[in-house]
DNA sequence: ACTATAGCTGAAAGCGCTTTCAGCCATTTG
DNA sequence: CAAATGGCTGAAAGCGCTTTCAGCTATAGT
């Protein structure tokens, strides 16, 4: 069994420099390229990436890094579905992936990465503002690709939705039902996605004419933490009828907060999320939601990152995906 | 900026070799160490991988693979908790990780892992009785610790637990609940650990003296699957006053169908799971079930890895971990 | 016929690091 | 005091690959 191109030159009688032209594809004539696949195809043989790293600069491998914030965790829907579509997407391209979970501080995280010194690129998923990880990453050399961060500067690549005008639309929704007290429970503090959902929940209220004050109540984009918001707000007493919720587990945590009160959906109170995680339509009743297709933003982060390592001259890629109001029976 | 091994020699006066061995923990006098590291620390050195693995052979990168199959995502609280305790060894040991996720076919998997040509090891979580992946990697010639997959032949190394003996443990415990008429849900078709759960199940009613035929329902580990199986189960009149689930998924599927079918848990049905998954406290009643420390799993599974890259030559590594049997309310 | 041109090919120079190997000096030992 | 020992160190040889560069052979152009 072949071992390096040495042996492949050998066995085929070529160079060392020709084997690897018919492998990466340079010119060689059609007998001899044929002459060589034959001989890589019998010897079963696989190049070395460390060598072909060391030799070219490039490895092949892309990091991705999901720094997930303490309450949540990877085996959360929207990252897991996320990571599923950059999965998918990077193997269908044939490049290799490493996997960062955010289970050390993003300085640790940081250095780690950048000490690994042999990714082509960077997939990064952490929604926060002033993220250190982010912009330790933005400051190497290496290209980056952000998951959301919309608002990043000019020349910053990234993947996103429009939050702040889907949470316009979902809020509007809820008003067009003739809802008057509408909550939102917010996402994870300084996140990006919850600072602008909540701006696109009050941009609708005030375009409404109706008063924003003291309706939006903190969350962090976990199911508990949409428990404890909506029972706190029952609990004092105020009086409302709709929920927008930071995404769709903040919901389904109110859902269950309204049920112990005896509320029902959308009698008493409308609810809606956002992200149409893959439960989103199994809750009773159907949850109404933004959809993002997470693992379509996955496959597009991928996808992004891939053509910025093709050419890495043409500037950043700014992908804005579209959403989709998804009306179903929690608002009906 | 020094980048290289040169750079940092001339810097501090010394070879390139001496630079490299004080960072490899090579013999260097006190006085030139010191000053090597300084000159590390102030110019912010960081080897380059390629360079290191292509001359040491090692890369300090393992390659982590969950071939989930079908019905299973690896969303599944099972495989989150899981990579998470392997990822937290590994960042620990400063090891690198490269992850396989289960969205390709296993020869295509084992194709793109071997070509990668650079992993010190592999994790494999594909739990499947006579799978082409697992004897693709164990023929090849990188070490490889299975999690799962006790039986293997004897010179591989695996991190599980006695599925057998715990499934005998709390169909046992079911039996002296009083239970006459227990049914098992397995769990995936194949699956090793589905298998071994069931030839326990099978031999705690024998010892009882209690008759298995027919007792055995398929299932797959989803909830679905529970469900479904429950559902089948009520519907065909069998009467029924114990459900051992193949694990707590397929349980949580069967509350869901005994809640719909009026049946009380334990009250009409006591139902016990497997794994102690980190839903299963909270189910309503919470559930009895095994604990199989799926994130100390993990854990281990990682550190028997880099145990075995440490001294290749021992021989395999073979750790059984212990179970424990946790009464809740679903059989109390 | 003679120079351009194009198409292939091989030699050779690294990529940045690890790891023998031999040599140096300062101690110990007989 | 000569010889042996042991601790440090630098030179140099790769690890397996990519990529210039120059050279070679046909073919085309004049």
């Amino acid at each position: 069994m072949a071992r390096t191109l040495d042996d492949l030159a050998a066995l085929s009688g070529v160079s060392r420099a020709t084997v690897s032209r018919v492998i990466n594809g340079g010119s060689v004539s059609p007998e001899t390229r044929q002459r060589v696949l034959d001989v890589i195809e019998t010897t079963n043989y696989r190049p070395n990436l460390a060598a072909r790293n060391l030799a070219s600069g490039r490895s092949g491998v892309v990091g991705v890094v999901m720094h997930v914030a303490a309450p949540l965790t990877f085996a959360d829907a929207y990252f897991s579905q996320l990571l599923t579509g950059i999965c998918d997407s990077l193997t269908e391209q044939a490049a290799g992936m490493m996997l960062w979970l955010g289970n050390r501080t993003k300085e640790e995280t940081l250095d780690n990465i950048l000490g690994m010194g042999m990714l082509d690129g960077v997939i990064v998923t952490a929604d926060t503002i002033d993220d250190p990880l982010v912009d330790g990453l933005r400051a190497s050399d290496l290209p980056v690709v952000l998951v959301g961060h919309r608002r990043a500067d000019r020349d910053a690549s990234y993947v996103d939705v429009d939050h702040e005008a889907a949470s316009d639309a979902i809020t509007t929704h809820l008003i067009a039902t003739g809802r008057k007290q509408i909550y939102h429970i917010t996402g994870r503090p300084n996140s990006v996605s919850g600072r602008d959902r909540a701006i696109g929940f009050r941009r609708a209220l005030r375009k409404a004419g109706l008063d924003a004050e003291g309706h939006v109540v903190p969350g962090d984009y976990t199911d508990e933490s949409g428990y404890e918001a909506t029972k706190k707000l029952i609990e004092s007493g105020v009086v409302f009828d709709a929920l927008f919720c930071g995404n769709d587990n903040t919901a389904r945590g109110a859902y269950q907060a309204l049920a112990e009160a005896g509320l029902s959906i959308p009698g008493d109170v409308a609810v809606a999320g956002f992200d149409d995680l893959e439960f989103a339509s199994q809750l009773d009743p159907p949850l109404t939601t933004v959809r993002q297709g997470v693992g379509e933003i996955g496959h597009e982060a991928a996808r992004t990152l891939l053509s910025l390592l093709e050419n890495r001259e043409s500037g950043p890629r700014r992908v804005l995906l579209p959403t989709e109001l998804v009306v179903r029976g929690s608002s009906a």
